[in-house]
DNA sequence: TACTGTGTCGATACACTGTATCGAACGATA
DNA sequence: TATCGTTCGATACAGTGTATCGACACAGTA
């Protein structure tokens, strides 16, 4: 605390090396491979920051809280679907692929998944995506108004962000338990089977031991499927 | 950090008074009123240990760790959720009551809304009402078999969760920008309305200024109306 | 009554977080 | 060359989850 007493003990005036130049841009990037990498828990300020051998403030200069920095990440990942070009094909063709795409992207970034739905998605290529979504409808003569398509598409979305984040989280409980079913065996276990032999859940032990198992793509495609159909205009007549 | 030198500096050894007894659900009520009042990002182990007038690592006698009393919170809230008693009603009517019920309850507990979808919801609760919600399709005659049941609940259950997620963002996006409007109209609305005249999203921008717009309950009542319609099995011939 | 486990409590500590502040160093301008 | 405005990042602050472990209260024993 005292003041560095002869010129051999003073550190260098750190002559600031020419500061590898940053951008918003780079700085989502290595967010995302943080996150790709360790999760979503481990993008902190500081570590994307060392990623790119900066001070954790240098960020600060790109951005103006890490909410931001979420933010263009999720926008990121939108820029990662791809959008189907606006043919004449059917409009339950375009939303499927639409809808698989997004889950590519959250079996790709699983903490997409984690922050889907957190805020209202108004980015530049969350817009894109809406605009796909929104014009696939309204080019489709089934829908007379566009109080119609706009309602059709907000379900869906709904529809996506719950089965998005389900599969991730069940993907990631399996693993967990994969990793040491033995914890696994100990733990979670024991209590689900004793719930579920103690005859208040019937229907939901019945379900357990004799539904068929869908793998995770033909789950999400079953629902994918069952939304369609229900957000087609019933026939006029 | 020299020992204290005379009795009077010392403090009193602490005898311990007789300490309040605690409860995993006294300290799952602590916590879901801090996360009522402040959000779940204030719920901290030391603000709901000092709530208790406890020490913070007193709690994890009763947890192993803070996703355990995030896990005790949603089952909770599961709990609040009115469950039909098994009458013979139709099955879309009982469906509509638990989501109803499960959106008063997200509305009543925003924080609610921010785990949904996090992790497997494996609680007494949550099984209760996964119970309830199998069980009524269980009873429908259109419904044949049970893989059938699992599939409709499935969807319907993404559905929920994307859709109580995203109107409590869009409530909370309004809710701040109405405090501060003026923040608001400089920061974001600028962003937007030169996003929605720079003719990439014609659809999103005829959506936005055309579309009449839903009160939250009957936005949702319709999701929830498509939804239904959709899971609902074809009729046979 | 004295002593010795046994188990629980919580103070302290550790490594980490997001971000406000502000002196210092730089490049550009006068 | 002197000055200015900008940008950088070291330091600091208030908080986080939780591991560790000494100190205490009580139960059972001698």
């Amino acid at each position: 605390m005292d003041e560095p007493a002869v010129i051999w003990d003073r550190p260098e005036p750190t002559r600031r090396p020419a500061p590898s130049p940053l951008s918003r841009e780079s700085i989502v990037q290595a967010a995302i491979r943080l996150a790709d990498a360790e999760g979503l828990e481990a993008v902190s300020v500081r570590k994307v920051a060392a990623e790119l051998d900066a001070g954790p403030m240098r960020l600060y200069g790109y951005l103006s809280t890490k909410d931001d920095l979420l933010d263009l990440m999720v926008d990121a990942a939108y820029g990662e679907i791809p959008l189907p070009e606006a043919t004449g094909q059917d409009w339950r063709t375009t939303l499927r692929e639409l809808g698989h795409g997004i889950r590519q992207v959250a079996l790709r970034h699983e903490w997409f998944a984690d922050l889907l739905g957190r805020r209202p998605h108004l980015g530049p290529q969350a817009l894109a995506y809406l605009e796909a979504s929104l014009a696939a409808l309204d080019r489709a003569d089934e829908f007379a108004t566009i109080d119609e398509v706009s309602r059709a598409i907000r379900t869906l979305h709904a529809y996506l962000i719950g089965a998005l984040r389900t599969e991730v989280a069940e993907r990631r409980a399996e693993r967990s338990t994969g990793l040491d079913k033995d914890s696994w065996r100990r733990k979670a276990a024991p209590y689900l089977t004793r719930a579920l032999s103690s005859g208040n859940y019937p229907t939901v032990a019945n379900f357990v031991h004799n539904a068929t198992r869908q793998t995770p793509d033909t789950a999400f495609d079953t629902g994918l499927n069952h939304l369609l159909a229900g957000i087609t205009p019933p026939k006029p007549n």
